[in-house]
RNA sequence: UGGGAGAUCGUCCAAUGGUAGGACAGCGGCCUUUGGAGCCGUAUAUCCAGGUUCGAAUCCUGGUUUCCCAGCCA
C-alpha cells in the first residue's frame, strides 16, 4: 500500500490506556474486542468502532476478539453472523482465533445468576411487563418495590429453576437483581437480568429457554475474557454502574469501560433499526444495496477498505456527539481510488461523430495511459476509427464563454488521439442534435501537435463499431436532507428519501478493453467517476455501479451561473 | 436540585496555564493530453458572564444549551 500514513494525535482513549500501562493497572495488557449483535449488517459506524477496537489492540501490541452479543433469539440470525464475519475480515482485521459468543457463557451466566439469587442480590419477580413498567417510578418520581422483591432465597431458587426448566410461558417470572428502586439512575431500579423466551436460538438450539438480559451478559462476558478495555458508545455510560455492580458482587475480574461518541453521518441513516425498514419496506433493494451505509453496501458500491480505515482514522475519537460530511467520506475513496483505479473511456450519453477526412475501414491502436498517478501500471492500445461516439455534454452549439470543450468551428483533442475541428452539426426534424461532422489533424496523433498550438479542451471518446455496451448506475444521496432524521411534523425519516438517487443509463458505450473487467475491480471513467462492475453483470450485459464522481469544476461553475 | 454526558472554524479533530493548529468543505491562483490529480495561497472558531493569574480554550463560580436514560432490545 502506498498510502501515506495518516497520523493523528492520541485520541482520549489512546490517552487512558497509557495511563494504564503508566500505572500498571492491567500488567500492561491491552485487550479489546468488537461485540456486535447479529441481527442486522454492518455499517459504517460498526467501521468506526472495529478500527477503533483493533487498531487500539495493533497500537499497543495487544489483542482484539470478535464477540456476537447473542442474547436475544427472536432477532438474532446467522445470516448475520456471516456477514458480519466477512465484513470485519474485508475491513483487514483479524481476532486470530478469538471469535467469541455470549451464548457461549450461558451456564457461566446461569451460574452467576445462582449466585446473585444465594447471596440475596436478585430475585425472581412475578409482576407483568406493565406492572414492572409502573412500579419502575418516572425520571423524576422514584420507583416502587415488587411485593415479591422479599421472596426468600429458596423460593427464588425453585422458581429460577422452574424458569429454566420451561416451565413458564413468557412474561411469566424474570429475575431481577435486588438493588435501589429509588436510584436515580433507572438502571439500578432492580433491572431484569433474565426473561423466558421459548425461541429456537441460533447456537444453543432449544437448550435454554431463559435468556440473559444484555446488561446481564455483557459486562460479564467482556470480564471472563478478561478485556482490559471495553469501548463502547455513549447511551451506555449510564449502564457502567450496573455493570460494576454486577462485577463486584460476583467478586470477579473487572475490565474498565470506556465510552465514546458513535459516527452519524450526513444524508445518511445509521440505525439498524432503520436500515432494517428501508430493507424491508423496499426502499432500497437490500442490505447490500450501494447506496447504503452497509458495509457490504459500500463495498459493493466500489468503496476498499482501506479508504474506510482511513477515513475512521481521520475522524477521531471523542465523546462530543457529532455528524460527519459524507464530502469527507468520499474524498477517501477518490484518493485510494485516484492511486489504483486504471483509467478507461466511456460515454455515458453518446453523441456520434464522422471524422470526415479520417480514411473509411481504417483502425489505429492508439496508446493509453493506464494510471498517470502510477508508472508502474503500463499502458494499454485503444482503437480508434471515422466514427466514435463522444458525450452529448461535451458538445454545445452555442458555447458559453467558460466552456472549453467541441462547438461548431472549434478545436479539441481526442484523448490518446487526434485534434478534431466540428464542420458542421447535424439535426433531426425536431431540431435535436444526432450528429457531428469533423476534420481531424493527422501530424497530431497521440494527441501532441508539433506546433504546440494551445488546447484547451480534452474529450474522452470511444470507437463506433469497437465500443462495448454497458449499463451504468449512477447513484446519488439516499436521502435529499443532511439530517434525514429530521423528519417534518407527522412524518418519519422515510419522507426524507431522495426519490432519484439512482439513474440508470442503458446506452452506455465503453472502450473494448474493459471486457475483461472482474467483479469488484475498479475502474476510473476519464473525466466522470470510479466505476466498478457490479454483480448483477450477465454474459450478456456488462453492469457498472458509479462510486463517486471526480471533482468536478465545470459542473460547480454552472451551478453558479 | 431525577441521574449521566457534552459544548473549539461551515463540519470533524487537536492544543491540558504560554503564538488556537490540522483535515474536509469554501474561495483565489499555478499547472495539466482527465475542467481529474498535484502544488501554492486565503477567510472563518474557544457557548455566555464573572473570578484566579503576568498570562485561561484549559483552573474556579454561576448561567445557557445539546444529547442519553422510564424494553422482559442491544
Amino acid at each position: 500500500m502506498t498510502t501515506p500514513e495518516i497520523t493523528s494525535a492520541a485520541n482520549f482513549i489512546e490517552k487512558i490506556i497509557e495511563e494504564d500501562n503508566q500505572s500498571n493497572k492491567f500488567g500492561g495488557r491491552v485487550h479489546t474486542r468488537f461485540p456486535p449483535e447479529p441481527n442486522g449488517y454492518l455499517h459504517i459506524g460498526h467501521a468506526k468502532s472495529i478500527c477503533l477496537n483493533f487498531g487500539l489492540a495493533e497500537k499497543f501490541g495487544g489483542m482484539a476478539n470478535l464477540r456476537f452479543d447473542d442474547t436475544n433469539p427472536s432477532k438474532e440470525e446467522v445470516e448475520y453472523v456471516d456477514s458480519i464475519i466477512n465484513d470485519v475480515h474485508w475491513l483487514g482485521f483479524d481476532w486470530e482465533g478469538r471469535l467469541f459468543y455470549a451464548s457461549d457463557y450461558f451456564q457461566q451466566l446461569y451460574d452467576f445468576a445462582l449466585k446473585l439469587i444465594k447471596d440475596g442480590n436478585a430475585y425472581v419477580d412475578s409482576l407483568t411487563a406493565e406492572q414492572i413498567r409502573q412500579h419502575r417510578g418516572t425520571l423524576t418520581e422514584p420507583g416502587k418495590a415488587s411485593p415479591y422483591r422479599g421472596r426468600s432465597v429458596e423460593e427464588n431458587l425453585n422458581l429460577f429453576e422452574r424458569m429454566k426448566a420451561g416451565e413458564f410461558k413468557e412474561g411469566e417470572h424474570v429475575l431481577r437483581a435486588k438493588i435501589d428502586m429509588a436510584a436515580g439512575n433507572l438502571n439500578m431500579r432492580d433491572p431484569v437480568m433474565y426473561r423466558v423466551i421459548h425461541a429456537e436460538h441460533h447456537r444453543t438450539g432449544n437448550q435454554w429457554c431463559i435468556y440473559p438480559m444484555y446488561d446481564f451478559a455483557h459486562g460479564q462476558s467482556d470480564s471472563l475474557e478478561r478485556i482490559t478495555h471495553s469501548i463502547c458508545t455513549l447511551e451506555f455510560e449510564d449502564h457502567r454502574p450496573l455493570y460494576d455492580w454486577f462485577v463486584e458482587k460476583l467478586g470477579i475480574y473487572a475490565p474498565q469501560q470506556i465510552e465514546f461518541a458513535r459516527l452519524n453521518l450526513t444524508y445518511t441513516v445509521m440505525s439498524k433499526r432503520k436500515l432494517l425498514l428501508l430493507v424491508r419496506e423496499g426502499h432500497v433493494t437490500g442490505w447490500d444495496d450501494p447506496r447504503m451505509p452497509t458495509l457490504s453496501g459500500l463495498r459493493r458500491r466500489g468503496y476498499t477498505a482501506q479508504a474506510i480505515r482511513d477515513f475512521a482514522d481521520r475522524i477521531g475519537v471523542a465523546k462530543n456527539e457529532s455528524v460527519i460530511d459524507i464530502a469527507l467520506l468520499e474524498y477517501f475513496i477518490r484518493q485510494d481510488l485516484n492511486r489504483h483505479a486504471q483509467r478507461v473511456m466511456a460515454v455515458m450519453n453518446p453523441l456520434k461523430v464522422v471524422i470526415t477526412n479520417y480514411p473509411e475501414g481504417m483502425v489505429e491502436e492508439m496508446d493509453a495511459v493506464n494510471n498517470p498517478e502510477d508508472p508502474t501500471a503500463g499502458m494499454r492500445q485503444v482503437p480508434f476509427s471515422r466514427e466514435i461516439y463522444i458525450e452529448r455534454d461535451d458538445f454545445m452549439e452555442e458555447p458559453s464563454k467558460k466552456f472549453f470543450r467541441l462547438a461548431p468551428g472549434r478545436e479539441v483533442r481526442l484523448m490518446h488521439a487526434y485534434y478534431i475541428i466540428c464542420n458542421e452539426v447535424i439535426k433531426d426534424e425536431h431540431g435535436e442534435v444526432i450528429e457531428l461532422h469533423c476534420s481531424y489533424d493527422p501530424a497530431t496523433r497521440g494527441g501532441d501537435s508539433p506546433d504546440k498550438r494551445k488546447i484547451q479542451g480534452t474529450l474522452h471518446w470511444v470507437s463506433v463499431a469497437h465500443a462495448m455496451a454497458a449499463e451504468v448506475r449512477l447513484y446519488d444521496q439516499l436521502f435529499n436532507t443532511p439530517t434525514p432524521d429530521e423528519a417534518a411534523e407527522g412524518q418519519d425519516f422515510t419522507a426524507n428519501l431522495n426519490p432519484n438517487s439512482l439513474q440508470i443509463l442503458n446506452n452506455v458505450k465503453l472502450e473494448p478493453s474493459v471486457a475483461h473487467a472482474s467483479l469488484g475491480t475498479s475502474y476510473q471513467f476519464l473525466r466522470q467517476g470510479y466505476f466498478c462492475l457490479d454483480a448483477d453483470t450477465t454474459a450478456e450485459k456488462l453492469v457498472f455501479n458509479r462510486t463517486v464522481t471526480l471533482r468536478d469544476t465545470w459542473a460547480k461553475i454552472q451551478t453558479k451561473q
